[in-house]
Order: C-alpha cells, then sequence, then structure tokens
DNA sequence: AAACTCACTTGATAAATGTCAACCGGATAC
DNA sequence: GTATCCGGTTGACATTTATCAAGTGAGTTT
C-alpha cells in the first residue's frame, strides 16, 4: 500500500471523511523530508508549490519587511500550514523555518487542487480549515490592535495554563525571543512585561512559569472568547 | 421570477456560475433592507443568523474590548461580508455598522450552509473568498507589526491614488478619525503622521490628498505585494 | 447673523515601547 | 577547569504613540 507511510497524516481534520481515491491521490507524488533545526523551508514572495504537514517537531511562520522579521505563528503536529497560498495558486505570504528537528509532508499543489474540484468532501474540510485560520487571524488583529503589551502577554499565558492542564506551574512552549516577536515586541519589553505581571500573580523562573493566583491575572487580563477562543 | 429584486447580487464573485436553482435557493427566505447612517446591524458575539451583501452605501466593521473599540475594515457594493462566521455557525468577531444610508441583503445562514452542501461551485466560491479574506487578514498583521503609524499611512495613501486612477490628486474614501482606527493608531497621531509626510510630498486639503511625488513616498513607504497587495 | 456642533488640528505632557550597551549565568567548547 | 557563546535581563535613554486640553474652521441650526 503506497500510502502506508502517510498513515500519521491520515487522521488529521483536513482529510476527515475524504474516499480513499483522493486520499491516495494526494499522497501518490507526496513525499515526506526530514529537516535539521532552523532551516527555512519557505520563502514568502515565492509560489506556492506544495502543501506542507508537520509529521513532527515544530515550524515557525514568520514574515520580513526592511530589516524587521516578526513571528506569524507556530506550527504544531499534526497539521498542515499556507493553505490559502496552495488554494489561491498565489505567493506565500509568510517564510517557514523548523524550530527544531522536523519531518514534514509535503504535497504537490497541483494534486491539492484537483482532489478539491473532485472531492466535496475534501473542500468542504478546507473551507473549515480555511474559515478557522481567517477566524484566528481576525482574532489577532484584534489582540493587538486592542491591548497594550502586558495585557497581550498575560492573556498568552492565561491561554497557555488552560493547554497545559490548568495547573499552577506550566513551561512556555518556546524561546522567550519568539515568543516576544509573536506577540508583538521587543524581548527586552517581553522581559519588563514578565517583570510587570508580578504583582498580578505571575512568576518566571527560566522556561516555567509559576501562576499564583489565575483569578488575579483574569481581572488584569480580561480574557474573552472573541480574541481568545 | 422571484429572485428578480436581487438581480444586483447575482453577479457578485460568490455567486459566480452556482446554478440558478442553488440561487434561488438562497434568495428565497432573503431579504432586502434599508438601513439609516450609523446603525449597528450586526454586533459582536452574537450568532450569524445571517449573510450580509452591501448593495449600496457602506458598512464598518468594528471590534470592542475594555473601552476600546478599532475599525477593522470597511465593506463596499457589492460584497459580502462575515461569512466565515456563516459556514462554522459561530459567534461574529465583529460587529458591523453603516457608514452611510445603506441598502444590505440579508440571507438566511441555515440557507447558505445548505447551498454550500448541495452546489460544488459555490462551495469552490466560498472557498476563494475565504482564502482571500484569510490573506488580507495575515496582510493587516503584517502592517501593523513590521510598520510604524507613518509608514501605514504612506501605504495606505498609495494604495488608495492607485484604486482611485494614480493621479495627483484623490479624496480619502472616509472620515479621518475611522482612517485612523483602521490604521491603528489615535486622530490626534494620524493629524501628525499627515503633517510628517509632508517632506514626502504629501499635502492634505480636507478629505483631498495631493500627492505631489509618488515616487518620492515610494521611497519612504516601501510597499510590497506581500502586504499591499 | 449669531450660536452651535463637530471633526480636525495643535500643543503640552505622559505612557508605552524600542534601542543600545553592559552584564549575568547556564550550556557548550576547548 | 577555563574560555566562549548566547539567550536573557537590566539600566539609561530615545522614539513612538497616546492622552488631555484648548483652539480652529467649515457647516448647520436657530
Amino acid at each position: 500500500m503506497p500510502t502506508a507511510k502517510f498513515s500519521e497524516i491520515r487522521d488529521i481534520e483536513l482529510f476527515e471523511g475524504i474516499s480513499e481515491d483522493s486520499f491516495v491521490a494526494l499522497m501518490k507524488a507526496a513525499y515526506i523530508q526530514n529537516f535539521p533545526p532552523n532551516v527555512e523551508i519557505i520563502t514568502e514572495g515565492e509560489t506556492s508549490d506544495f502543501l506542507h504537514v508537520v509529521l513532527t517537531g515544530s515550524v515557525e511562520l514568520f514574515a520580513n519587511w526592511s530589516n524587521n522579521e516578526t513571528t506569524m505563528a507556530t506550527v504544531w503536529p499534526v497539521s498542515s500550514f499556507i493553505i490559502a497560498a496552495t488554494i489561491r495558486s498565489e505567493p506565500y505570504l509568510m517564510s517557514a523555518r523548523t524550530q527544531e528537528k522536523s519531518r514534514i509532508v509535503m504535497v504537490p499543489s497541483a494534486d491539492v487542487k484537483d482532489v478539491f474540484e473532485k472531492d466535496a468532501e475534501f473542500a468542504k474540510n478546507v473551507v473549515t480549515e480555511l474559515a478557522s485560520c481567517y477566524r484566528a487571524s481576525i482574532k489577532n488583529a484584534k489582540n493587538l490592535k486592542l491591548r497594550t503589551s502586558k495585557e497581550r502577554l498575560a492573556n498568552y499565558l492565561l491561554k497557555t495554563q488552560k493547554k497545559s492542564g490548568a495547573g499552577q506551574s506550566f513551561p512556555l512552549k518556546y524561546e522567550k525571543r519568539r515568543l516576544a516577536s509573536y506577540l508583538g515586541m521587543t524581548p527586552e519589553n517581553l522581559s519588563r512585561a514578565f517583570s510587570a505581571l508580578r504583582e498580578h500573580g505571575v512568576n518566571v523562573d527560566g522556561q516555567i512559569v509559576h501562576m499564583e493566583n489565575p483569578g488575579k491575572l483574569i481581572e488584569f487580563a480580561k480574557p474573552t472568547h472573541l480574541i481568545d477562543e
């Protein structure tokens, strides 16, 4: 069975419920590539020849303009990235680099568009995925425009704590410098934002965050499902 | 013919190429509503019962958080808005208010989702629309994170000039206070940003912008198709 | 015509954020 | 074991942006 090695990605939301034929068609020319850490696998502005799916490791999506760089998102297994460019046959708007050693499936864009035309179930999944990405991006813009950097950090911590199981202590998922860039501030500013959140019960020791009093932090952060999921 | 009064919207991209049956199904329970200026027609957080299409006038999409408000986008005829919420049956992430007297078609979400399931052509159009909105939102985030307010204004002016026919003078499409909010700054800051752009050949008189030397402004603004289309 | 409204502008000041340089301390290299 | 590297932190300072208050001027009301 030619698709055996792709069994891991059979279960991602994007491929849920699609016919076996469709899946085979998608995988027939797909291949898995192993990347070392810190390798740029996509450069913004290039045309989108492949849909990418992260199997293991993690991928940072980032963008550049005039000597500035900013982290836009991080992709964790198992999910695809940059599907909008694939569907529209337009250039990537973001670059991508591995954060760590990563295994990535590369599905030719032509095949994605082909199956998209033929398999209504797949088309539906693409829509759901796109709508979800779009909404996430809107939330991101609201976060940036309506909140200060301290508030963005506070809400980020609450979200991360929740995902980690809502315990009092949890690890940051990536380097502080990347977190700073993701949250739209400098590393120095992030450092000071952490200090400022001490009065709201937050203490950091390296990668570990201690949240003494989530209620107090919530009072400051004012999270809402219309921005923070 | 029951859909006669909806002939104006038959031609929008979203409905291009869909069967007559599908169009009738979409319009069977749809209705046109006239709104005076400055009326809130959607409130963020509410569930999405209708897909909206602006026929005449214009609609401002905005968002609130903790006593702050920001303009996210403006919708001009003829286009739909907030399709992602409709498709995902999730609450609106943005509020909408008429900027001026406006005629708006309201299509029940249930019908949209119905036709979406049955008409592959419509589903395809929805995907294209969503992918386009998503990419616009990514560009917006890049604009906010990578540029200063002066740079955002400069690029906005170049974009507007281009759309207006690339002449030396062109009108702003809306109030400066809304423009300021859209660009993510205060009205005072916008005012000063305009003054600062004088040295790059920009002069404003009320709603009219004079751009003496686009080349000089481009040099400062460094527009790129990866942010500014 | 006078009064009023309201968006816009300007000035003074404050707050938020960025920049540059120095320093710290754990991890790695030699 | 010492030196080096590098991410993170801290301090001093600059820049950007917001806030508050006052003033301007076109358009509208009375």
